[in-house]
DNA sequence: CACAGGATCGTT
DNA sequence: ACGATCCTGTGT
């Protein structure tokens, strides 16, 4: 019988959140029969950061993210989609790691059902849809990632070679939080959105030592 | 209580 | 390039 993957531990969570981004690259997320590896994220802070949920303080949606490290921060946009958050840093300290895209792990089947029978990255390739084929809803904001139960995280296979990028729909915020590249994404992997907005080349994602 | 807007997606 | 669709924050 094989091992079941191990949970990220809380620690993994405290650290900046550009810094914690990068590191989510090729881990895995898991809810239920459904396994997914994060291909693609977003790092937003608190309230120095314009395009951030925090920018105006704390609010009842945004309060997990004030929260310490490693619970997810799920919220309602346009009226229709749900996005993935991980937050990030000591309690007190918003900020937060959107889940931009994935490529799907086990469970497939499943996510073609819940994307409506499409096939290959569009499946995956955007934050809507990485919330969408995990079948998360509000009711998911503030949920632990570190402990067994419900949508967990879970070590995973570590990338390569990360591009980053400025984010993607902050067009509202202050010109250099838009300029920020706070954007990262597997290089080696056709399941990334907007490929085009990504400019820069990182060698490494720091992988192996994040974990001790 | 009313209202404007949004970290998107899929179609035109 | 545009419309869907409703939660959320803000102001009265």
């Amino acid at each position: 019988m094989p091992q079941p993957a191990r949970l990220i531990p809380a620690g993994f969570f405290l650290r900046p959140v550009d810094q914690v981004a990068q590191d989510l690259l090729g881990r895995h997320l898991r809810h239920g029969p459904v396994t997914l590896r994060v291909t693609e994220v977003e790092a937003y802070g608190g309230p120095e950061d314009s395009a951030s949920h925090c920018r105006s303080g704390r609010t009842p949606r945004n309060a997990p993210m004030w929260e310490a490290g490693g619970r997810a921060y799920v919220y309602f946009c346009y009226g229709m989609h749900h996005m993935l958050n991980v937050v990030t840093g000591p309690a007190g300290q918003a900020a937060a790691v959107l889940i931009r895209a994935c490529e799907p792990v086990r469970g497939l089947d499943l996510v073609r059902r819940r994307r409506g029978g499409q096939e290959g990255p569009v499946l995956l390739t955007g934050p809507g849809k990485v919330a969408q084929a995990l079948a998360l809803d509000l009711g998911f904001s503030g949920h632990p990632l570190f402990r067994r139960g419900g949508l967990e995280l879970l070590e995973g296979d570590p990338g390569g070679m990360v591009l980053r990028g400025p984010r993607v729909g902050i067009g509202f915020a202050q010109p250099a939080d838009r300029d920020l590249d706070w954007r990262f994404a597997l290089a080696d992997t056709p399941w990334v959105s907007q490929r085009r907005t990504l400019r820069q080349i990182i060698a490494s994602t720091g992988y192996e030592q994040s974990l001790e």
